[in-house]
This record gives structure tokens, sequence and C-alpha cells, in this order.
DNA sequence: GCCATGCGGATGTCTATACAACCTGCCCCT
DNA sequence: AGGGGCAGGTTGTATAGACATCCGCATGGC
């Protein structure tokens, strides 16, 4: 099982034997792993080296490990979602057009001084009144992205103290404020989430994170809307038409 | 330093030390840390302790570490790439544009049989012929993307003979065969890199990776070229305009 | 029936030690 | 002066053992 005169590390071997293992289906998706101390017996190698491979394979997302419980392979990786952006996205009609149940939930919202970021974006001075509105939206109940959408303050006067109101952010912004937003472009980066997004989507801090940049404007060509929103890498596919 | 009572692990407390000590600029880009031993003696914990540390910052990419050499802050993130994506998107005008130097090189070209995946953007039967071409981009010496494009096997005839003409690709098709493709649609995903993109890209298995898919019609609207591309995730923020 | 407790098994953390592999610079020999 | 080789420092891998923490289940008391 390993060669241990093969000038490859044990624990290297280890991953690769079982990476086999998972790809042959000898172990499929939820099953549990031998334990620790079982896989230390077949291998003939130390716990510890057992928990480096184990360590490497959860890090890669092979596997999961729960304490107390063991290690279990990772799922199928769960059915990518395509959303469609386009100059007019709305999430709610966008999901459910796919016969998927949408949800959404406001995690945050406040009047804040716009640092640069937000006010180039919004053609604003830095330091102007801008409010803040983060919403966590969910997909079948389970989160799937987090947006943190910006108003120049003037544009939407009274907004916070009618948070509760919202369902649909762009019904609600048509609604009391007449803003119809169209989308003008859109900045796709990878990264990783920070502690507060990991926890809150509910993903390791080592799961990758699609980042959308987007500006949008009213009818009249003014900038009433920027917004930032990481969806989680392993349940989005975010796709755009050129037409 | 590290509080034995705190009910945090050590390494755990370590890795917040660090991180505060790099981000106050104690320790700058470049810099070496202390050797394994020497934090042994500072944080009064055992050498496996610190390593455990060293791996977790390494691991999100604050510090790397060299075999024989010592463990180093990692450089200041490289400046983000804006790569602006458009009906007709030009690598090479794409990125002198902004006065950085492209570069390209052709990893490999064969004539392959189009699996599911590849027929269906092309709208052909699974098994027809396809000429694969993936390409690997540059930016100022520095690996940045790798494209794996697909054509139908009979709109590129001899594309593989003439292949060291290549450097860049639209001009190629323009000039050999008279095609000019436009991007349809292209769709936006972050994951990991497998093993060949990530030694390609010179980045570890453990960055993330923004993976861009396109269509792309010629004059007459049949698809004639449907592609894949691993941007660096480090290095690249796309962005798509509305117009 | 129901909750509490405890036990066994699982992973999480930490220590101590040893040797291997790699890098650098110094010293010595030519 | 130049090259080879060795010494010492660094990270990489592996072993052995200990205790902590968490989970699930069974047992027992109410």
């Amino acid at each position: 099982m390993i060669d241990k005169n093969s000038g490859i590390s044990y624990y290297r071997q280890m991953m690769e034997y079982i990476r086999k293992q998972v790809e042959d289906g000898v172990y499929k998706p939820g099953d549990r792993l031998p334990s620790e101390k079982e896989l230390c017996a077949i291998f003939h190698v130390n716990r510890h080296t057992v928990r480096q491979a184990m360590m490497g394979l959860a890090g890669c997302g092979l596997i999961y490990i729960e304490r107390g419980k063991g290690t279990f392979v990772a799922g199928n990786k769960p059915e990518l979602i395509d959303y469609k952006v386009s100059r007019r996205t709305r999430f709610t009609h966008n999901i459910m057009e796919v016969g998927l149940i949408p949800g959404a939930r406001v995690l945050c919202g406040m009047e804040v001084a716009a640092v640069e970021r937000v006010a180039g974006n919004l053609r604003l001075e830095t330091g102007a009144r801008v409010v803040l509105l983060e919403m966590l939206r969910f997909i079948n109940q389970e989160p799937f992205c987090i947006t943190t959408n910006y108003f120049p303050a003037h544009l939407t006067p009274g907004l916070l103290a009618k948070i509760d109101e919202i369902s649909s952010l762009y019904d609600f912004l048509d609604k009391h404020y007449g803003l119809r937003p169209t989308r003008t472009y859109s900045t796709f980066q990878a990264t990783f989430p920070g502690p507060d997004d990991a926890a809150t989507l509910e993903i390791s801090r080592n799961q990758p994170l699609l980042v959308v940049e987007s500006a949008m404007t009213g009818e009249d060509g003014t900038v009433i809307q920027y917004s930032v929103t990481r969806f989680r890498g392993d349940r989005s596919k975010i796709s755009v038409g050129f037409d």
C-alpha cells in the first residue's frame, strides 16, 4: 500500500491512494472513511502521518472532517446554479425561472460615509452620505450569495425605516422611489472569503468566492446603485449574454 | 504573547499574532520571519505547533516557505489586471492598451473527438472532429491565463500544420480562414486549478482560479469557437460592459 | 416516558525526539 | 583565483505518547 522506499513521503502516497479509491468508487460521497486509528493500522504509519494526509485531502475538498464523528467523502459537488446576469437582473425572478426557491434576508442596513471606492463608483465625493444595505440570498433554503448595496442617501430617503418591507429589492426601489436600476458594467474576481462572509455563507475560509461588482444607473443615466456580491464558488456559475 | 489559558489553541493565537505583525508592518513583504526554532523559543511552544501555525498562514497566502532557507512574508498582492471582455476581445490589444506586455505560447494543438460539453457548445454531434488549441498567455512575462479553444475541424483545415505561425489568434483565424469570431455569451466560475494548470500558471493548487467559458459565432451566426479560459485569481479582474 | 450521566470512540491539540533533504557560506586544497 | 567539500542552519517527514474536546449511544434513575 505504501512503498517505504519510493522516496515519496508516506502522507502523499496515502493521499494519492485514498483519492484513487474515492475516484474508483470504493468510497462514495457521504461514506465514512476508516477512523484515523484504523488508517494507522491499515497503512502502518503514525497517526500524525495519517492526519497530515487527511488534512491535505480536506484542504482539496475531497473529504470533510467532523470532530467526534469521523471523516467523510465530500458530497457530489452541488449542482452549479446557472445565474444569468443582464442589464436588469432580478434575483427572485431569475431563480424561480429555473424552478428553484429563492429567499433573502437583510443582514445590515445603515447610513455611512462613502469610502473612496464606493464614492468613485457612485460618482460622489468621498465621504458623501450613502445607504448601505447588505442582503443574504438563499436558494432552496441554503445561503447562495451576499450582496452589499450602496445607494446615494439623497435618492433613498427613509429607506432604513422601511427595511422590513423589502422582499424583492427592485420592487421595493420602484415602488417607494421610482428607481429602476439598469446594470452598466460588472467585474468578476475569484478570491477567498473573509471570516464573516465564510460564516454567513456557511463555507470554509478556503472555499473560493466569486465576487461581482456592478454599477447601476437610472433611466436618466445617473449612477444610483453600486453593489458588491460574493457568490459561493461551489454553487455559482454566472452567465452573461452579449446580445 | 500566547495565553495558555484562553481556551484558544496556541497555533491559532500564533497565526493571529503574526498576521497582525505583518499587517502592522513589523515584517514587510519579502522579510524573513524568525526560523521555526527561533519561533519555538519566542512563543515557548513545540516546533510542531509552530509549523501548524506556519502551514496555516502559508495556506492563506500570507507567507511562503522555502525549504532550507526560511519563511518569508508574501509579496504585496500583485496588482489586479483589469481585463475587459466584450463581443470582440483581443488579448494582445487589450493588454497593450493598458501599457502591459502581452505574450503567448501554444501549449498543445491536436484534433480530437468532441466530448458532450464541447459538442453541445459548438452545436455538433458528440464525437465530431474538433481542433483543440491550448494557449498560455503571459503578461509582463508572467503566466496569466490558459485558454483551451475548440474549433469545428471542417472550419479550420490544416490549422495544426500552421500552428507555429500563431501569435495573435484572431489575426491568424482571419488571415487563414476568414473567420471573425464574435462572443455570444460567457460564464464565470471560481474554482481551484488541477495539478497541470497550477504548474503551468505557476501558482499553488489552493490559489483560486477564475474560469470563463465562452462561445463565439461567425458573421453568419454559426458557432465557430468554444473556449475555456482559466485566469489566475490573484491577478485577474474581469470586467464586462452592458452597453 | 424522559432526562441525566457516563462511557467509548472519534478528532483536535501539544510535546519530545529523530533523521532526511536542502541551502548557504566558509574553509581548504589545488 | 577557483573549485570541492564540509558544517551548520533551515524546512520536511515520521514516530511515540499524552490529554482535551466533541459526539452518539446506552444505561440507569426519576
